[in-house]
DNA sequence: CACGTCGGTTTGATCGATCAACCCACCGTA
DNA sequence: TACGGTGGGTTGATCGATCAAACCGACGTG
């Protein structure tokens, strides 16, 4: 009850392992009724090539690493895990598997590559959560490892590395483009401060949605605090009491929306407020907010396609991707002002 | 710029191939004064053993393979995924590593089973999200691959394998002691439809929580649907209107528990009923539910544990772990009756 | 003084695949 | 007739590590 391997196939069939390797590998290089047999004595014997004997000969391992994120809110997090779950999926589909690490900050996950990259040989990587002053990526760059990143190079045009991204932007214009078409004249953002890439191009979308409905995006409708439903709650409280009386707001995440909605039920209605949400998260239907969805198996799926193409052509020139995102309408955007 | 090989520390070093082996492997074997100068190559050289041509070898691959599940329900699909990171992070502690799965179903996950030992030469398996009649444990028995599951062998007491599992009933039982101790005496149960190893097990620990308490789980108190948000939602509507006229309710899932919040803010209170949810997900911290909290970082290193063990002693005993959550009250146990 | 032992080290074989080169019939063509 | 090309296969070397066995000098002992 050994595993068979290929001398053992060789024999059965009759012929040499270099022929059975080629059955597998360049079947058009062997007779068709040799492969035949070959290909019976395999199934027969429920023979599989060890992986790691190939990855000795090729240097390839057929793996992807992917890092796996402290779940930070929580809320939002899960976005990250639909991401490596649609990743997962299709990297399976291509003969690739995906090998998962953590690492604290920046410095130790170019230690965690390091060390992938020389024992285990990963062929490539799948980088996510991008951000300003990124080390990441020229690291990977530099060492000529083919890698596709979840997330724009922020703040770095001359960034040279391939990338999927979702346009944030376009999916708060068009949240605000609805909000308008139903009524709403006085529309908030409900956002981070200033300084994430993904935060701004959000708040960046707003102001565009005002202006496309020549809407007026004043400083006081622009509110900013740190992620978290508490911090919705607060923060929508302000909104309620503010002079410019919005009718509307849209939240940079479906955190802040959900925060959002706790002060409305706590403020007697939520008919008050019509409340968008980023990200389409799980709680986003169970509780009826109206939110932005992002593509996540496409973006996947082209993250994928991305780095398969860097191993394929080590020197190809790096390709962008950036998804449209959808907006899911609910119940939270059923009212009108 | 090649990357240096055993040959090339061992030149480099003086001393012969084995020898550099064997101060990685067996220190003790080698004089301090060699493993010193050795240790200072390898440093110098930046010198990694590959995973591959020691896997080869050693028909060790430092390597577990867990499935990532499809995302179900979602609010609830987080437990495994914190789950799946706590496992990540102990397994990275101990140098092993996590390559991911999926499979549709238990048939097809014996396929990537198959697959993934023969051709990965994965050392071990986590199993998660066991159910009666489940066919991978004996699958992997049989074929003596080194595994534990996160989830008890329902309904196979005869079982021998290793497995951790939290204590669900011991949880709703506490949930349910804690709301007698704020003076509430019709306590209902919002649950799954009987079968399920997991939902049963805590409608249990309801029963039993009240029998501690005198009090009697009648079965109009004790509702079943399947998960969901919306499901918990009406189901919540009816004990709002049964005769018993419940004064809190437990909850077999933060789905469920989110639903009955919201049925609770349409009827124009929160006041009305204490509920409680299970699972602890980011969410009921988000909305101020009180939760059951399965304790996911110990469960991981419990099941890593295990699966180690069976590695190190393939012939040896199988051992089981079962862990107490515990409660996380918030506001929505705030309500006295 | 010869012999067994032991710490420390080296040597050759091996894990299971692929690569590179070579072999052998057989064919067409100069 | 000799030569080059080609389809179909084979053989030996190799990837980078570990295993098993041998080696060697020094030391203790009968």
């Amino acid at each position: 009850m050994v595993r068979p391997t290929l001398q053992t196939v060789a024999r059965a069939a009759g012929v040499s392992r270099q022929t059975v390797s080629n059955v597998l590998n360049a079947p058009e290089r062997v007779h068709p009724s040799t492969r035949e047999r070959v290909h019976a004595v395999i199934s027969n014997l429920g023979y599989r090539p060890s992986l790691a004997a190939r990855q000795l000969r090729t240097r390839r391992s057929m793996t992807l690493a992917m890092r796996l994120e402290p779940t930070r809110d929580g809320v939002n997090g899960v976005v990250l895990d639909r991401f490596l779950h649609a990743l997962v999926d299709s990297a399976q589909d291509d003969g690739y598997r995906v090998l998962l690490y953590t690492a604290a900050d920046d410095a130790r996950e170019i230690d965690a590559f390091e060390e992938l990259l020389s024992t285990s040989g990963v062929d490539g990587v799948v980088l996510t959560s991008t951000h300003h002053g990124d080390p990441r990526t020229a690291w990977l760059t530099h060492r000529g490892v083919p890698f596709s990143s979840f997330g724009r190079p922020w703040g770095e045009p001359e960034a040279t590395h391939s990338w999927v991204d979702v346009d944030g932007a376009a999916g708060t214009r068009a949240a605000v483009a609805h909000l308008v078409s139903r009524g709403h004249r006085t529309i908030a953002f409900l956002g981070w401060p200033a300084g994430s890439g993904v935060g701004d191009d959000r708040r960046l979308g707003w102001r565009r949605g005002l202006q496309d409905a020549g809407l007026v995006p004043t400083a006081t409708l622009d509110v900013a605090v740190p992620d978290g439903t508490p911090q919705g709650t607060t923060a929508t409280e302000w909104l309620l009491r503010a002079p410019e009386q919005p009718t509307a707001v849209v939240c940079a995440s479906d955190s802040l929306a959900l925060g959002a909605l706790v002060a409305l039920d706590r403020a007697g209605g939520r008919d008050r407020l019509a409340v968008v949400g980023f990200d389409d998260t799980p709680v986003a239907e169970a509780v009826g907010l109206t939110s932005v969805a992002q593509p996540l198996r496409q973006a996947a799926r082209a993250c994928l396609d991305q780095v398969l193409a860097g191993i394929a052509a080590p020197g190809a020139p790096p390709t962008h991707t950036l998804l449209e995102p959808a907006l899911v309408e609910r119940a939270s955007t059923a009212v009108t002002p």
